[in-house]
RNA sequence: GGAGGAAUACCCAAGUGGUUGAAGGGUCCGGUCUUGAAAACCGGUAGGUCACGAAAGUGGCGCCUGGGUUCGAAUCCCAGUUCCUCCGCCA
């Protein structure tokens, strides 16, 4: 959400910015909105007079009654009734028009940064950093799932029964190894100077409407039934949500916060054969970064940001590349944005583990979240960006840690967290299936 | 979940429909006094946000939130949220 006053003063920026995205039929939002600005300010320029009037007039027939000043005071109470029914119409028409305002601004797009490459969609996207020798392996990689349960690890079908579709049972060592990520990936960030978070893994519609879209709600967050909460679908929503209408001190920042959550999505909508299994789940559990710093440390911030989850993956021998959003490609609410992916040998291509994003200060401005200055208040900027998600991250660390007998290798960093474990083997009998 | 009580500015707190333009303290800032400090005394302390205005400034909204009653609401009514006390239940 881009300040409304960009609109009244320098509109062609705005065009031009949205022509830069791609946007084209957006165009006319633009003076559309500013005349709908204009008509919604002299509605309330006008409506605050009469309020004025109102509170004045009251305030006399207060003094009147004292002197017992009758038939004046009902003259100025009839006078007060006129205000009111003129009011009526015209605070209305104030509300109507802020509610259409509102709408087209959420819908247009932030400025991006001068930086971001111009480009239609995802295809136009641009690499801008690429570690690790991505391995071409001389003999087949089975797909995950396979891998999986090979190592007794995995159980699909009981999920299904019990939960559906898109849930999981992870099983032993696996299941181990998963919780061994995470607990990895929270003392990494500690280990970099982050707070550590665990937040509500349930929020409030006026948290969930702050955070997105109404369609993006409706695709993506589980209600509970009765209750005004939603299950979070990434702990960005409750961690983010936190600073909700909230004045932070300046010299309090910048908060640079880790959060572990499981994250609850509906995924509505068919998905390809390549997202069957742990690629694409109603549940998973993710170690998230948020920061919320002063507007002219943001870009330093989304470096250090993107390039933690490069160093967290590097860290487990998995060949990553990092690969910059074009302004297509980028979410209307970011100013700049980029995906971490990963290494897989099986498809031999890299695949999405993670994404960071600079929003600006649109996110602030929508969520109102300020910061105390010294010379007033002005809106923060916020980052936030993935460390990992498991279980779709277990699918590249398998298939990069897989050895040929079908076993899978633990790195060093790992392997205090599985009790010195250095592989997981293949069992003959696969007990923990029923 | 049940029964009571509460929510006012940075903090404490008064305030049952109209000179409340939210009393009074405290904190904080400035001053007097002092070699310096403390104390005492004097003065200043709603902050935010929106609109109009070149500016000075003017006005709207703000007493947990959202509705309502009224000429007028911190105050009355309805719904909700959070906190406290007690009871019940529970890792």
């Amino acid at each position: 959400m881009i300040d409304i006053k960009l609109i009244r003063e320098n509109p062609e920026l705005v065009k031009e910015n949205i022509k830069k995205k791609f946007q084209d039929e957006k165009l006319p939002l633009v003076d559309e909105v500013a005349q709908l600005d204009k008509e919604f300010r002299e509605a309330k320029t006008k409506g605050d007079a009469l309020r004025g009037d109102r509170n004045r007039i009251s305030k006399e027939i207060g003094k009147m009654m004292g002197q017992g000043l009758k038939e004046e005071a009902e003259n100025a109470k009839q006078q007060v009734k006129d205000i009111d029914q003129e009011l009526l119409d015209l605070e209305e028409k104030e509300g109507v028009l802020a509610d259409k305002i509102k709408q087209i601004m959420m819908v247009i797009p932030n400025i991006i940064d001068p930086s971001v490459p111009i480009g239609k969609d995802d295809s136009e996207n641009v690499e801008i950093e690429r570690f690790g020798e991505p391995v071409v392996p001389e003999y087949e990689i089975p797909y995950h799932t396979d891998i999986l349960e090979a190592l007794d690890g995995l159980d699909l079908d009981s999920a299904r029964n019990t939960s559906g579709n898109g849930f999981y049972y992870l099983m032993g060592d696996v299941a181990r190894l998963h919780s061994s990520i995470l607990s990895y990936a929270r003392d990494f960030m500690i280990n970099r100077g982050f707070t550590y978070f665990i937040p509500p893994f349930m929020i409030h519609s006026d948290v969930v409407t702050g955070v997105m879209s109404f369609k993006e709600m409706e695709n993506m967050m589980y209600k509970i039934e009765g209750e005004d909460l939603y299950l979070i679908g990434t702990s960005e929503h409750s961690m983010i949500g936190r600073f909700l209408n909230r004045t932070v001190k300046e010299e309090n920042l910048p908060y640079a916060l880790t959060s572990y959550s499981p994250c609850f999505r509906k995924e509505v909508g068919a998905h390809g054969i390549e997202e069957r299994g742990l690629y694409r789940v109603h549940q998973f559990e993710k170690q998230e970064m948020v920061v919320v710093c002063k507007p002219e440390d943001s870009m330093e911030w989304y470096d250090k940001l993107w390039k933690n989850s490069v160093d967290f993956f590097r860290s487990l021998d998995i060949p990553v590349r990092t690969l910059e959003c074009c302004s297509g490609d980028l979410a209307d609410l970011k100013v700049k944005s980029c995906d971490v992916e990963a290494w897989s040998p099986r498809q031999q291509k890299y695949f999405e583990v993670g994404s960071c994003s600079n929003l600006g200060d649109a996110q602030a401005r929508r969520l109102g979240i300020r910061i105390k200055g010294k010379d007033g208040n002005y809106f923060a900027h916020t980052l936030n960006n993935t460390v990992v998600a498991p279980p779709r991250m277990l699918i590249s660390f398998i298939e990069n840690n897989l050895e040929p007998d079908g076993s899978v290798r633990i790195p060093g960093p790992l392997q205090p967290y599985m009790g010195g474990q250095t592989k997981i083997e293949v069992v003959k009998e696969r007990k923990n299936t029923i």
